[in-house]
Parts: structure tokens; sequence; C-alpha cells
DNA sequence: ATGGTTGAATGTCAA
């Protein structure tokens, strides 16, 4: 089973991206991340016709995150379900042969010490909650744009930019306490080395050539999954295609 | 390097 993350910066926008590895890949399952479109204005039919099953939860312009399976998504979940935190549009979750899958666009903080920083702050303790309310023992992979890159070699320069956004130790924290559930970061089951990144930034020219990047796209697997996942890697030549998004595809295979 | 680029929406915000 192949599972693979990608923050689309836009589905309409990016329609040409997804189609093109969806046909040249063949997932059995891609969680994109930032829709920035509404349901209705969701490119469903293009999608559909590739043989997918998709369960949306959109919004106006921004966030936005999207479940594609070959095969039927089963009890679809969307956001906390919690009248406490804002209904924006970050997660959306369903059962898929059996696995549930919970696709995430982690609120990116803009500034720390800004009100969205303690936002992020919130919403990564709420989510800790709500991966704590899974069965415990039951398979589930959590996946999508964390927004944070944990490790020193997570990113192009840790001593530059930490205690920034995306490599803060209140991020790190916060993260850790979400995984203590038993969930396995499948990518560095694979790859222990630095230099591997998932999201390089629109404004710093040739960003990817210069290794200015940072890996925040993640998937996280329960221990009997991540035993069986077999590969991890990042598809970085998708990411110097024609008209990119700024992150780029993540894919994990599974032999199940 | 305090700008730079992109998407969604159409003035301006978010990333």
């Amino acid at each position: 089973m192949q599972i693979a993350t990608y923050n689309a910066a836009g589905s309409r926008a990016r329609l040409p991206r997804i189609l093109d590895w969806l046909e040249e890949n063949q997932p059995d399952v891609l969680a994109i991340q930032e829709t920035k479109a509404e349901n209705d204005k969701f490119p469903l039919a293009d999608i559909q016709s590739l043989g997918y099953h998709v369960a949306l939860n959109g919004q106006k312009a921004w966030n936005g995150v999207a479940l594609l399976s070959k095969t039927p998504i089963e009890d679809q979940r969307n956001g906390f379900g919690d009248p406490e935190m804002p209904e924006d549009a970050r997660i959306v979750s369903g059962v898929i042969q059996g696995i549930r899958i919970v696709n995430t666009y982690v609120p990116n903080g803009n500034t720390v010490g800004s009100e969205k920083w303690d936002y992020k702050m919130k919403w990564l303790e709420r989510f800790r909650d709500y991966i704590f309310d899974q069965p415990k023992g039951e398979p589930m992979i959590w996946l999508g744009d964390i927004n944070i890159a944990p490790q020193p070699h997570d990113v192009y320069d840790s001593a530059k930019v930490l205690g920034g956004v995306g490599h803060h130790p209140d991020e790190f924290s916060r993260l850790s306490k979400i995984v203590e559930y038993g969930l396995i970061d499948v990518f560095r089951l694979h790859e222990f080395g630095g230099g591997h990144f998932s999201y390089w930034e629109f404004t710093v020219p040739q960003a990817v050539q210069r290794g200015i990047g940072w890996r925040i796209d993640h998937i996280y697997a329960t221990e009997a999954l991540a035993e069986v996942c077999s590969s991890c890697r990042i598809d970085v030549p998708a990411r110097l295609m024609e008209k990119p998004s700024d992150h780029t595809f993540v894919v994990a295979e599974f032999d199940l």
C-alpha cells in the first residue's frame, strides 16, 4: 500500500501537478493540504476520473484538506468535532483498508509570539488529545503538512533558524507529546542523514538546488504498520516541474 | 537577504 502526502498550495492551480503525479505513481492514498477551495470548487471530477474516492474538508480561500483513495473511504471525520476549537478546515480523516488515516494541515504559526503562534500551540495541544482519543492498538497513520522540522537535520541550517517558526523548542515538545501515543516518523526509518527536505520557500531563488529547505511534511505510523514500512521517499523532481507547489510529495510504502 | 513569490480573490492576507 502506497500512501502519500502533498501540500498543494491551491488545488485548482496545482491540478496538473496532482493529476500527473497520480497517473505516474498510482498511490493507493494521497493526502492533500492547502486545497484553498470550498468543497464545491474542488476539482473533484478530474480526480474521480482517475479512479479515486475523495473525502473533502474545504473552506474558502485558505486551508482545506482532501483525502484521495483508490478504495472506498469509510467513517470520514472532519476537524476536531470540538465546539471549543475554530472550524478552520485542517483535518480530514477516514478508514481505508481498515487503517485510520488522519490528514492534517497544522497551523503555520506565522511569527513566534503572534496570535497565530499561540493558535498553533493550542492546536497542537488539542491534536494530542485527538490522537490519544483513537482506540489504542488499532492501526493508524497520521500524515500531512506538520509545519515543524523536529530535528536539526530536518532543516538546512538548524543553528540559523532555531527558535523561529517551524524549528522552535515549544513546537518540538508539543510534537513529542503527540507521537508519544506510539507514532513513528517512517521517513527516519530509512534515511538518517540531513539534506532531505519536502518544502522550499518560493521566495528563496534556486532553493532546491542550493539545499535551502525544510522537512515539514511527515508520515507517522503506529508500530505494527511502521514495522512493515519498506520505503519512504521524497519526490524532489516534482518540486522542479512547471508551476510547482512550494512543497513536494512524500510517499511511503507499507507491505500489508 | 525585512525582500522575495504564489494563490485566492479582486483588496489584501496567508504562507
